[in-house]
Formats: C-alpha cells, structure tokens, sequence
DNA sequence: TAATAAAGTTAGGTGAACCTAACAATGGCT
DNA sequence: AGCCATTGTTAGGTTCACCTAACTTTATTA
C-alpha cells in the first residue's frame, strides 16, 4: 500500500503547485516569474513559497536553479488540477455558470471541497451526459433549469 | 434605491457575524464566550473582532456591554446565514452528500461563492423538488445518482 | 457587603502570506 | 570578454487572524 503523507498543504501552496503544473514547459521546468505572472503576486513571494515547497519534498529547488515539480508534488498538483476541472465543469454543466464565473470559483473551491464531494460533482455531471445521449430527458429538463436561473430573479 | 456599501468583510469577519446571529438571545444579544465557542476561538479574537464590525457600523459594541448586531449586520450576517442554508440544502438534497459534510464544506463555501452561483444552487433544488411533487422523474434519477454516488469510486 | 467565580479586555507575541526596494546571478549579444 | 537586461534573491516591513498570560469588570451568592 502506497505511503499517505499529510503535506498539509495552505490554499496558497496548493495554488504554487498548480501553477507550476501549468506554466512547465513540455520538460517540466518552470520559471519563477511564470509562476508570480499566473498567481499575480510578486517575485519574492514565489522565491518564499519554492523554498516552503522544496522543504516538504514538492518540488526541485536551489536558488538561481531550475524548478520542477517532484513525483509527490506532480501527484498533489494534478489532484488540485483535476479538483479544479471537475467543479469548472458542474458548475458550467450543471449549474449552467458562464466561464469566467465558473473559473473563478473553481479557484477558490478546489482548496476547501473535500475528495468526497468532488467526486460526487464529477459523477453527477457524468451521469446527466450519459443520460442525455441515450435520450432521457434529463439534460433537457436541466437545460429548462439552467435558462430560467440564467433570466435572473 | 438603497445604500449599496461594500463592506469588504473578510470570511473571518462573516463568521463572526453569522456566529452573532446565531448564538443570539431572543431579544438580540450575544455573548462573547458563546461566539468564542461557537467558533472555537480565544476570548480576545472576539473583542478583536467586535471592535472591527463595530467600527464598520456592523455591531453595536462597548467594552463589557452586550452585543447586538445593527440593522446592516443583521442584514449581511442573514446574507449569508441564507447562503449557508441554500449551500448545505443542495449538497445534501442533490448530491447526496451527508450532513456533516455538507455543514462543514457550507461553512466555507458560503464566504467564497458569489450570489449568482448560490442562487443558481438554491433555483435547481427548488425545481428538482417541484418536478419531483409533479410526478416528473428528476428527483427518482437524481437519487439513483445519489445512491451510486454514495456506495463509492 | 465582601469574596469569588465568570466573563471580557489589554498587552504582547506568533506565523502565514503578502509587499517594496535593493542587491546578486544568469544568459545573450556585440 | 565584458556589458546589460532579465530573472531571481535578500532584507525588512505590513496586515490579518490568531494565540497565551495577566488583568479588570461584572455578576453571584454566602
């Protein structure tokens, strides 16, 4: 059985590890001031959170050097990643949430939503497709839904 | 057309006003060690943060006075009091997440998810609740989801 | 009414997550 | 090789939301 270790990650670092997932280029390397444009905080801020991150084991770091994430930290980042798809898409899906709104709010819920509850977004949003391509109507009643929320009240 | 102020509560200062509402006598008035409990805080954060609503004109405070929320408190602390209620009910009602869970993922949501997603939420449990006292198959495949979702993956 | 328990405050301190200003290293270019 | 812009780091400071320890006020009650 793989070994669990509680990184107890802030939302803050979880937010620099998912940057570094994003802004890698295809060999894994990420550049700092990539990193403080994607979170839109300042240099030192990034140089702070590499060395936190770097104590716990989560990414590749030695000052001046290139920075990677490593196998632990790759694992935990594509956690938050797919955390962040899986509440996008609800929300965008299901809830009928434009974009940016869904985007917006996918940030900030992928840091506090447990596994448990993802997990159900993700198979809810699965089923309501499944169910509509085999021609039940229960996108078509979520669409009606999904119209009148967007009209206002 | 009202007032439109922005208070720019922190999700720390939401709480504290929510706790307010809650723990709250009949007649209005809070306890400082009800907040603290309530919130699983030290007795001096909540003489800190009192005297930061108070001097936002939120709660009327004075030093070993009792504590009630003002007109605007009481307005923002119900705001998201309703929040919460709206949050929790779909968590539970439509995703079929257990109680305590949904309490705890609402307590921190409802400081994050802005109006439009929350009423999105509160507009599709109203309506599947409806359809389903309609006699439409909404609620009986959202509970076949529930179930699925609930024996696990 | 005086002692005492409970409730609330002040003082001082911590850690997280930021910031700016100033300095150091790196890499490209002539 | 040497210059210089870019990138990254240090140093030092701010704000927020907490905390503990010690003190004051209020309420109880003997």
């Amino acid at each position: 059985m793989a070994v669990r270790k509680n990184y107890n990650l802030s939302p803050s670092m979880e937010d620099y590890l998912e940057a570094i997932l994003n802004v890698a280029d295809p060999s894994g390397i990420a550049r700092s001031r990539d990193i403080a444009a994607t979170l839109e905080v300042a240099k030192p801020s990034v140089t702070g959170a590499l060395r936190q991150l770097a104590k716990k084991g989560l990414v590749n770091y030695k000052p001046y050097g290139c920075v990677t994430l490593t196998t632990s930290g790759a694992v935990l980042a594509m956690k938050v990643a797919k955390k962040h798809d899986i509440i996008k898409s609800f929300l965008t899906e299901i809830l009928g949430v434009d974009g940016p709104a869904a985007q917006d709010a996918a940030c900030k819920a992928e840091h506090l939503l447990d596994v448990s509850i993802v997990s159900k977004m993700s198979h809810f949003t699965n089923f309501a497709k499944t169910r509509a391509k085999k021609g039940e109507d229960i996108m078509h009643l979520l669409k009606r839904f999904s119209a009148a929320g967007r009209a206002g009240k």
